[in-house]
DNA sequence: TCTGGGGTCCTAGGACCC
DNA sequence: TCTGGGGTCCTAGGACCC
């Protein structure tokens, strides 16, 4: 066997906000615990020094469950699940607040732990992550009669670092490429490490299903199963005609691309954001009449929560959208792109509020948006603008628009 | 018992420019 | 007057991911 030209892992920290959690309380370990409460659900500590946890059968709400333990999964309880569709599979399972300040303050331990192994990180969120391996000393050379011992015990290296700084267990894949190192680093969790090369490709990823292809989502994964396709092997077999057919040009190749294991995306270090965004989902649906005030209220703070978060990381945006969800989970987004960016509370409510006005707004409300977007850094060149036709004018420096 | 919040990328039509 | 093709921007919606 001949080592591949890239070397890449992908980190999955291990139930993570669950299992921050039970850094805090241990006498949780090997119960069925659920994050996803609001504040209220915080543990109580009693007169004689114990705890007394909420348990899900006392939950009501919208919420859903953001992590469930081993234990928990067990019983049926997966993450995004409603706690009132988890409160009947588990009722006595243990139900905490997700605390995100805390899993954030974790997640920088263990971004930070991975980087003195190796610098080459691609962030994918806060518990996991992308690492080029590929010119980590050590990682090329064999160890006795194993051709990837150096990957292996680099691997190893992480883990042990990841433990130490956090307290914490995480699965990692490795693989040449993104996409098979994170359908690797699943194959043996909790506390995993998986290597899988070109050669294993038909025993060891060709058995799974579709749905395991990191891109491949509900939608896809049923249509795929309506042409007879479950396996990744099916798929890798399957007619490329066929599938442009169903799928389109792009994501026809890349199914076939992506069944066969093929994936050249590099380790992106560094990214900027595209958007950024505020959304409430309303403990009752409210109505835009009957409810004005505190949809108003709500609508302002939002405003002011984006703005807030804009001045924080020092940018600014020129496209503003709003986003409504109404009784019965129907969506609906408008936006609005002005000649120059924003960033104030003031500014972004006032052209959130002319997208309003653009939406009927008969049916209750069940969630409120503030997006802006088209983002930029004061004193940069602006985005490029539209200067004739029904589109803002690039340079309104006379006000006169005819 | 209906389904959080924060994102990215893609598609597709219309407008508009060259 | 009709016919064009390539390209960008704007907007809305949808799939997908963590």
């Amino acid at each position: 066997m001949s080592l591949p030209e890239r070397l890449i892992a992908h980190l999955d920290m291990d139930a993570f906000y669950a299992s921050v959690e039970l850094l805090r309380y241990p006498e949780l370990k090997g119960l069925p615990v659920v994050v996803g409460g609001r504040r209220e659900h915080a543990p109580q500590l009693l007169a004689d020094g114990t705890r007394r946890f909420a348990r899900l059968r006392d939950y009501t709400g919208r919420g859903v469950a953001t992590t469930s333990t081993y234990a928990a999964r067990d019983l049926g309880v997966f993450s995004a699940m409603g706690l009132m569709k988890a409160a009947l599979r588990a009722p006595d399972a243990i139900l905490l607040p997700t605390d995100f300040e805390s899993y954030r303050r974790y997640s920088r331990l263990f971004k930070a732990a991975v980087a003195e192994v190796a610098p080459v990180i691609e962030d994918r969120g806060i518990d996991e992550i992308y690492i080029d391996l590929s010119e980590v000393p050590g990682v090329r050379e064999a160890v006795g009669h194993d051709p990837l011992g150096g990957a292996r015990s680099v691997a190893r290296e992480i883990k042990n670092s990841v433990l130490r700084a956090t307290g914490l267990t995480c699965s990692i894949g490795i693989t040449p490429n993104k996409l098979l190192s994170k359908i690797a680093s699943e194959l043996d969790k909790p506390d995993g490490l998986t290597l899988v090369m070109a050669e294993d490709l038909p025993t060891r990823i060709w058995p799974l299903p579709v749905r395991r292809i990191n891109g491949i989502g509900p939608k896809a994964g049923a249509r795929l199963a309506q042409m007879g396709l479950e396996t990744i092997g099916q798929l890798a077999a399957a007619d490329p005609g066929l599938l442009v057919e169903r799928f389109g040009d792009h994501y026809g190749h890349w199914l076939l691309d992506a069944a066969h294991g093929r994936d050249a995306r590099p380790v992106v270090t560094h990214s900027e954001p595209v958007s950024i965004s505020r959304e409430t989902t309303f403990e009752r649906d409210l109505h835009a009449v009957h409810d004005k005030a505190e949809l108003g209220r709500i609508f302002t703070r939002l405003c002011e929560l984006l703005a807030g978060d804009l001045e924080r990381k020092g940018i600014l945006g020129r496209t503003i959208g709003i986003k409504l969800r109404f009784e019965g989970f129907v969506t609906v987004t408008r936006d609005v792109t002005l000649d120059h960016a924003v960033s104030s509370a003031a500014d972004i409510r006032a052209a959130a509020g002319s997208c309003l006005k653009r939406v009927d707004l008969g049916k209750r409300l069940r969630l409120l948006g503030v997006r802006i977007g088209n983002l930029s850094r004061p004193g940069e060149a602006p985005p490029k603008l539209r200067t004739n036709g029904n589109r803002v004018r690039a340079t309104d420096t006379s006000g006169e628009l005819f």
